[in-house]
DNA sequence: ACCTGAACACCGTTCAAGT
DNA sequence: ACCTGAACACCGTTCAAGT
């Protein structure tokens, strides 16, 4: 009876490539990327860390299929990365793609970190981009246009918000009056502005912020900028 | 005579918070931010790592210390953090400011990574961005818009270009024909706008890009489309 | 072919000890 | 007060060995 109800209910799944990414993945967003380890990955799985260099090189590789899949999420919530030729609407086309990556950033909020350090562009991306420049290119606009877009775009094309922090004040409902008089002398702007958001909408705390809809202004900014440009140009 | 042309050529400089914050920046910038270790920084101050404990907390405590010293630089750049009351040209102003920001960051490739890590909001970073917002809201913008304004910069405002790669073909002159026919069945749209692009300037290599040139067009858009959207309110 | 255990060269950090 | 050496609990990775 010992082997059969064991700690280790699979007696022995073999192991993969994609299984190993997906242990890594599910551990990220558990406990952050800096659990992902080569030897807690390896524990997640009833293996060794050493086993675990018998289907990736190290662990660049690592991440490397790390990103991979998390493209993979974003081509099927898409159902394909399709460019439809002809189509000329290619700012809602846009907007709802960058919005659909976004949404699978926010289920992986380390993901943006581990994008990041990546020293090679991942396949994946390369056709992600791909689709992007297809469909403003189909949306009338020059190569030259295209081009300063996907440059202005940048990371904000899969949905990272590139905001450094929420300023501390703003994280923190109801800072004391004494705070308050204090950071008054030092940052009229900011607790000018802060309190005048808060009176506007009462029912929000003092500096709370949207993301979704801050996200949505920033994006919106940079691809009416570049309808506007196009129009011109 | 022995002791007077040793190794070390200064007999002891006390140890400061400020002294091992520079030699950590140097480091950083001869050698890459994974050099910056206790040991190492250490070792370049002819110390052992252990003594570095008495002027700071930990290495988190390094790397704010480091932040706050670029702050210093780009503070020193600009003559000080000042917003003019009444000063209207918020335009002109805060993209002087940002293109400052950015030399300071392109003197510091690794910045970015370090200051995208800090967990609590830097004080320099906070009377930054307090001038950043004063400037916007002397210049006509309401609290509400400058709001907005300050989540679309996000982390523009110190100069950081955000792009995730120049797509691999980019980085590399005159990439073979066969590899170019290959790709041009896979990425149609990125090949054309590639050889489009070379065709328009002759001078230019394949697919090479000027990082100034296109932060500066990335930069106009955002401050182009929250000039409209400030008259338009 | 696949997995393992011991080992190596690193980390950040603690602690008791030196001056 | 300031600095040190040994040690601890981690890393990624190599290598020779097991089945």
């Amino acid at each position: 009876m010992a082997t059969s109800t064991d700690t280790e209910p699979q007696p022995r799944l073999p192991l993969t490539r994609r299984r190993i990414l997906r242990a890594a993945i599910d551990l990220a967003d558990a406990e952050g990327i800096a659990a992902v380890t080569m030897r807690r990955v390896a524990g997640e799985l009833g293996v060794e860390a050493m086993s675990l260099y018998h289907h990736l090189d190290n662990k660049e590789d690592l991440l490397d299929g790390i990103v991979e899949e998390l493209i993979g999420e974003i081509e099927t919530e898409l159902g394909g990365f399709r460019v439809d030729v002809g189509v000329e609407d290619w700012q809602p086309r846009l907007r709802h793609i960058i919005l659909t990556a976004r949404r699978v950033m926010l289920r992986h909020r380390w993901a943006p970190s581990v994008i990041e350090t990546r020293t090679k562009m991942p396949p994946g991306l390369v056709r992600y981009f791909e689709m992007i420049l297809g469909i403003m290119i189909e949306g009338g606009f020059s190569n030259d246009l295209a081009h300063h877009a996907m440059h202005a775009l940048g990371s904000r094309a899969l949905g990272f918000s590139q905001e450094l922090f929420v300023p501390a004040s703003t994280t923190e409902k109801a800072a004391s009056d004494a705070m308050f008089a204090a950071m008054m002398s030092e940052l009229p702007y900011m607790v000018g502005m802060l309190s005048a958001i808060s009176h506007d909408d009462p029912d929000s705390t003092l500096g709370w912020c949207d993301d979704q809809t801050e996200f949505e202004f920033g994006i919106d900014l940079i691809l009416d900028g570049l309808e506007a440009r196009r129009l011109a140009g």
